[in-house]
DNA sequence: ATTGCTTTTTACCAAATGGTAAATGGCTTG
DNA sequence: CAAGCCATTTACCATTTGGTAAAAAGCAAT
């Protein structure tokens, strides 16, 4: 639980009173191996810190190939932004790439908790941004650079994801088949 | 110079007073082509917002090759924004690719609107986050798709760029060659 | 240990992209 | 108009990556 409080507090001071209010909103979620987070087409229900696992984003290209933009794991947000705070249907769908538990909160909560709390607002808005930064800072170079470059790229990025996750799903977040990431695997050893 | 109160009137509400205090804070800056807006290794002066012309952000990468990672055209924020409310040195270029003209506010006076203006703090980072949002929806799709579609989709993202600004640009941030780019276009007539 | 299932690696050839260099085209300046 | 400069296009071949298919390796259940 705390893992989550310490990640807020980076943005901003809370008193006890408020951590125990965000706190007794918490509920936790457990989800299976390619469970769904949030799914295409349909309005985010949670936003939620993932406490064990690991998930991704993904969606479905013009050519119905199944693209990974973004894996997040233990200690981090995982929303769908702009989705989950407008409540509208979400275009990616977040899925869990092992078994996950997850505090997560519902829109009604989380808006009385933005209600209630003085400068929570600003708080949550400062973790957007920080987040979507990393993932920028992520992801931006695997455009110019070769397929080599950008495996290297996403094992400084996600030391800990690599035995964790499919090979498949590394491929398609670094835009290459996975029969060239193999042998790319092979070369670099 | 009421461009820029409509583009921050979307995030939040501002009275006269208000609006008045941004506009007497804000400077002209005119740039040549070519011209930095703010350099790599140097802390950013201004936050901007772009009046007429287009800017892009470049780096150098490990090859010394220069990789164009986003363009910001009028009615646009142009701002290193980590390093900008920081005031650590910039990792990245932002360039002149056209003559511009461009409103900016010095840290010193950007500081003073957020602190005098209640809810200004929130109102600024829901602009970051927007701005984030729509360089990741525009970025990300250019990993996982070939050339060809990359460049339908560099048009689509940024229509009114395709006549102003030199072809080796907006190859570096497909990530192909210029010479690629140019086979492209061709087979696309 | 064996079976069946999934993931990963290989192999083969086709297609796309890179790298070097030269040719063309467009624009500015004298 | 010509000369010079820069951006863009072409051409050539080497390299990388994709697509299809099969083999090998890992893993779970019996």
């Amino acid at each position: 639980m705390h893992k989550m409080i310490d990640f807020i507090l980076q943005f901003g001071i809370l008193n006890q009173q408020q951590v125990d209010l965000l706190l007794s909103k918490a509920q936790t979620i457990e989800l299976k191996k390619e469970d769904y987070f949030s799914e295409a087409g349909k309005i985010p229900k949670y936003l939620g810190f993932v406490i064990e696992g690991v998930l991704r984003f993904c969606y479905y290209n013009n050519k119905g190939e199944e693209i990974t933009n973004y894996f997040i794991d233990e200690g981090n947000f995982v929303v769908d932004n702009q989705k989950f705070e407008s409540q509208i249907a979400a275009s990616d769908y977040i899925q869990a790439v092992t078994d996950c538990k997850i505090l997560v909160f519902s829109k009604k909560d989380w808006d009385e908790i933005s209600n209630t709390i003085i400068g929570f607002p600003l708080i949550q808005a400062n973790i957007v941004k920080k987040c979507l930064t990393t993932a920028m800072d992520r992801r931006s170079p695997l455009i110019s650079e070769d397929a080599t470059t950008r495996y290297l790229s996403f094992m400084e990025s996600f030391p800990s994801l690599l035995n964790r996750i499919p090979l498949s799903y590394v491929a398609s977040y670094l835009g290459i088949t996975q029969q060239s990431l193999s042998r790319i695997r092979k070369n670099i050893r």
